[in-house]
DNA sequence: AGCGAATGCGACGAATTATTCGTATTTTCA
DNA sequence: TGAAAATACGAATAATTCGTCGCATTCGCT
């Protein structure tokens, strides 16, 4: 695995005319498949190539280098990720609790459904991690958990809101990532939402008692 | 990064003289250095065995590949940490939810500090997961965890014991890794490691006050 | 001292890799 | 229609990598 040339992960040209377009959905559906089927270690610019039914030459036109893929294949799963949260969150026909309840069911189990893309993008982290734009990225389910904390405890303080957000966060991203490397059976892994939610809850009454 | 030739990792050779004992220590301790240093990306035995003052030839009698040494290095992690783990839940001198706060404490600090190490370790982690021998190591703190909760909560049944224990195990665990990789300020450390600990507890008490 | 086994060496082979660049093809639009 | 712009191509390049092999050196022991 050499190292990448170029530290941009920016995309290299937009696409102009719909054949581009359609050339990078392409890669981009082709990189989930080898990202699932070969693994990280396998993942490489000409696989990827080859699988989308596209030169080398013409990947290189949209992306500037191997990282970008893949930091672009970790946006969107990302941002879809985030939309599931927010939506599950905001859904006031649910009592809080029972949200947050549905929602680290739902969570757990999207990442366990997609585990193999998941966990090949885990493995290849380190390529696209240390990317400037990737520190935006990182974190910003926060303020989602933060309004929920206000709405269901409103006299905590803000500074307590906050770590108690970051826990939150830490927590949910710390195990979806372990779920989505280490395989588990079905009953398994609804027992562990189970688990996790009754924890985290237990956590928030414990915080709402306190005070 | 080229698939391992050969998937075993158990070591090549015993070392029978002194020196090669020597050479073998050596050869971790650079191994070590050269995670830490250069990271993931960057260790290769080559480097490794001139860290070592050794050569590859010498490097590759007493490891069959690259990933025995990664291997090695992370049993010897995880030898420390379950010492850890097993150390501070033993200790009868503290009450038990004391020691858990001590423990999650302890967890989390000595994983910031050696986060160098450990990030690079995991970053690794493809190289030699799937390691035959890799399979019995993971998970194993859960046994501690188990015989902690049978402490504090008597009551449960044996099948609640081990979904608790394992949830416990798996949040530490990930969190862990997460600490390890995402560098943090010293304070963040601290209050995150207090919100883990009340997390863990509020969670613990709220099964003793249902049973 | 001297012998066989253990150990140490480092150049080398074979394989992969990311990325470039000159050329060919297709689309656009005047 | 025809030329210019956009797009696609893929062989060639340059850099790394792991792991082996044959040979030199040292150790343990009689």
């Amino acid at each position: 695995m050499t190292e990448p040339a170029s530290r941009r992960i920016s995309s290299r040209k937009q696409p102009k005319q719909a054949r581009s377009n359609e050339l990078v959905s392409a890669i981009l559906q082709a990189a989930v498949q080898v990202l699932a089927q070969e693994g990280a270690a396998r993942f490489t610019t000409a696989r990827v190539a080859e699988r989308a039914g596209v030169s080398v030459g013409s990947l290189y036109q949209y992306f500037p280098n191997k990282a970008a893929i893949l930091f672009r294949l970790q946006s969107e799963e990302w941002q879809q990720t985030t939309g599931l949260l927010s939506d599950m969150l905001g859904d006031n026909a649910l009592a809080p609790f029972e949200r947050l309840r549905a929602l680290v069911r739902a969570f757990i189990q999207s990442e366990c459904d997609e585990a193999a893309v998941r966990g090949a993008l885990a493995d290849a982290a380190p390529l696209y991690r240390d990317a400037p734009e990737a520190q935006a990225v990182r974190g910003a389910g926060e303020p989602l958990f933060e309004r929920f904390i206000a709405e269901i405890l409103p006299d905590l303080t803000a500074a307590d809101r906050d770590r108690v957000a970051g826990m939150i966060n830490t927590t949910m991203s710390a195990i979806g990532r372990e779920f989505s490397e280490v395989p588990r059976a079905e009953a398994e892994i609804s027992a562990q939402a189970d688990a996790l939610s009754d924890m985290v809850c237990a956590y928030l009454r414990s915080l709402g008692a306190q005070a």
